[in-house]
DNA sequence: TTTCAACTATTGCTCACACAACTATTACGG
DNA sequence: CCGTAATAGTTGTGTGAGCAATAGTTGAAA
């Protein structure tokens, strides 16, 4: 067990690694585009991404300077700044998609045995259920359903 | 599932901070106590622990620092230098025990439900059988069958 | 209005890590 | 024996992250 944590560490590095787009990033795109009026104070980014205030501010600091996201203050609440997405941004996220789900049905779709994915996904659910990341773990439930279908029917692992 | 991957580091760091032992040092503290001889190469480290080799390098310098292992020149090649555990390091392994199987018990152990073991454990095992940590998943597995064990039989889940 | 607490984001500092270049040693082929 | 490759470990450098301290903003109470 004390090696389970440091594996998915590890092919948590893989999956960062693997396409220029890091995980992270995509995370933030992802959340972006789903969020209302598709704009996200950096407190929802904290919520939703597994980072502190510090690291979120870095990690928008490094996408603004890629010019895939913009800050934006809010006036109603000056303390405020939104995360908006770029065009730039938009593109990236289009055309890290594919690629990303390639990913990630390699990793674990592949693997993901029909009458298995019941349990893990109901394991991985009450895993984490508990934590303060329920939306985290209702999209990771639904992706993890979306590949499983798309592996049935492209079994290329495309997306 | 892009989400999946960042919690489980997100579990990591959990698992890292809540007590004084990081999971890392436990791993190679336990690695050290299964190793014939009690003593381990730097490259042996590299294979069991998820890191590279600088890395543990790093990492051994750190745990030396703290008296916890200690460096030996191999004397028949005078390239490796074998990592044995200390007095120390024996004891804060054994300190540390009882407080790591209870928190991956409270992380995992208490959310895997006995119906569901089988599918999670052989997932686990697919997904990192193919990849050159089988030792480690082989650790993954025997830990996680002892802890479903240990949590029917002592449900507060201390080891 | 002033003051104070709560909140949002940023910055300084440090850490653990990867990558790549390096040193030292050993194995192999001539 | 010498030179070249392969191996084991170390070190320089850069990056992403957390923690703690900080600045600025808001709301509420005196």
């Amino acid at each position: 067990m004390y090696a389970y944590t440091s594996i998915m560490g590890a092919l948590e590095r893989d999956l960062q690694t693997r396409n220029g787009m890091l995980i992270t990033w995509y995370e933030v795109l992802i959340m972006l585009e789903q969020a209302p009026g598709k704009r996200l104070t950096h407190g929802a980014l904290v919520k939703g991404v597994i980072l502190t205030r510090s690291g979120v501010t870095r990690l928008v600091d490094r996408m603004v300077k890629e010019g895939l996201v913009a800050r934006e203050q809010s006036t109603e609440d000056r303390r405020r700044s939104y995360v908006k997405m770029t065009a730039r941004g938009r593109k990236a996220l289009d055309d890290a998609g594919p690629e990303h789900s390639h990913n990630v049905y390699e990793l674990f779709g592949r693997h993901l045995k029909p009458e298995e994915a019941p349990a893990v996904l109901s394991f991985l659910a009450r895993l984490l259920g508990e934590e303060d990341r329920n939306a985290a773990v209702r999209r990771v439930d639904n992706e993890l359903a979306r590949q499983m279908d798309d592996s049935s029917a492209r079994p290329e692992g495309g997306g």
